[in-house]
DNA sequence: AAGTCGGGGCC
DNA sequence: GGCCCAGACTT
């Protein structure tokens, strides 16, 4: 029983299915999937293709969750070395519940998407003190956990226990959008609910963790997003796009809107000791909780924006400040924003801003203990250079 | 449903 | 330049 699935149940199980070049797929019919043939192809493909990755090593559920919280719209390449530094700082889930948040940020720097590490720590937690330290195994648990959402939740169902979850990503939809001909828009939100109900209908229940691990892993190998490589797809026999030659025009995904632009002023300001004053950046928000150097949102002309800016900082740090010189400008681009960042150099004479909170001075040696974000590594190396 | 939230590597 | 990436959260 079931063992194929029509397509015609799928249809009526889901919207827009097939919305679209019902004529295409006469050419080719492919009316049924049969399923139990298709996960033995996905799956004994990935057995012997699979990429050796540090989180595969094993499948502590502490492990499979931090690798994935760390996936996140970044790419495997960038996440390995980050995963091995966090779990040599934080081996376990006591670890990191007793770690202070400037360390696990420090261990974040550079990556992105702090929150997923604010997050990340603050389930973690929770984990520790409510469940002994296990990880949750119920979807309603899991999914209760800060930074867990209906894809990670999936994904350590699966990877860690074998629980035959739906862990839909962008390869997840971009591979079905493929190999079941579905239109729909991958960038709406409400589509994700499409690919989870044709997973729901997929799965291997006798292997729900490679079973998922293959979709993904088909995703970044061979069904990529601008050329994928079906003569080397395990799959491609069971792929309607294939079958129709549409696999260049799916997934569906309507572009994003262009990012703003604001303009910024920032200054290294240091002290008669030689400190440099660093201020930790607001708990919400951009790169909430990081430290960076003294700024404003400057829409000052720049003919007289040197002046003015000494004001705003003797403003806001209760100090003389004296910029002695610009160092230059300074471009980074975010997802939804770009700074545009006039950079100068100064003093400050130690008045009363150290006592202000969130503010420090500190030497060049004991900078690198604080997490910034990147704009501002590139600043303070601009700086150091300008210097030589 | 749309906006917020990072950063880097391709093409 | 734009696009993508093992998305989640807020409004």
């Amino acid at each position: 029983m079931n063992t194929y699935l029509l397509y015609s149940q799928i249809y009526v199980s889901l919207t827009s299915w097939r919305g679209k070049n019902l004529d295409k797929q006469d050419v080719q019919p492919l009316e049924t999937i049969d399923i139990e043939q298709f996960q033995t192809d996905l799956i004994s493909w990935f057995q012997k293709e699979q990429r050796e990755l540090p989180w595969r090593k094993d499948k502590d559920p502490y492990k499979v969750w931090v690798s994935e919280i760390m996936l996140q719209q970044t790419r495997v390449d960038t996440v390995i070395p980050y995963f091995h530094r966090f779990l040599e700082l934080f081996p376990e889930v006591k670890d990191l519940a007793q770690a202070e948040e400037d360390q696990v940020l420090k261990a974040w720097e550079g990556l992105g998407y702090y929150s997923r590490a604010r997050n990340l720590q603050s389930a973690v937690k929770e984990v520790y003190e409510k469940y002994g330290g296990i990880v949750p195994n119920t979807p309603k648990e899991i999914s209760s956990l800060k930074g867990v959402g209906p894809y990670t939740a999936g994904a350590i169902l699966s990877i860690a226990y074998g629980i035959p979850e739906p862990a839909v990503d962008g390869n997840v939809m971009r591979v079905f959008s493929r190999i079941l001909s579905i239109w729909n828009d991958i960038a709406k939100p409400a589509t994700r609910k499409v690919f989870e109900t044709a997973v729901r209908e997929l799965i291997s229940h006798d292997n729900p963790s490679d079973f998922n691990q293959a979709l993904m892993e088909l995703g970044a190998l061979i069904c990529t997003p601008t050329s994928p490589s079906c003569l080397l797809c395990p799959v491609r026999d069971h792929c309607a796009a294939f079958h129709e030659g549409t696999q260049h025009e799916l997934p569906i995904k309507t572009k994003n809107k262009k990012q703003k632009h604001v303009k910024m002023a920032a200054a290294i300001l240091v002290n008669d000791k030689g400190e440099i004053l660093i201020q930790k950046r607001p708990a919400k928000g951009l790169l909430a909780n990081l430290w960076e150097f003294p700024n404003v949102e400057s829409t000052l002309s720049y003919v007289d924006e040197k002046a003015l800016l000494e004001d705003r900082f003797a403003d806001l740090y209760s100090g003389n400040v004296h910029l002695n010189r610009s160092i230059g400008q300074l471009e980074h681009v975010f997802s939804h924003l770009i700074w545009n960042i006039n950079i100068y150099a100064g003093t400050i004479d130690d008045g009363s801003a150290s006592e202000l909170q969130n503010v420090k001075f500190v030497s060049i040696e004991e900078l690198n203990q604080y997490a910034f974000p990147v704009p501002y590594q590139k600043m303070f190396r601009m700086y150091q250079l300008e210097k030589e």
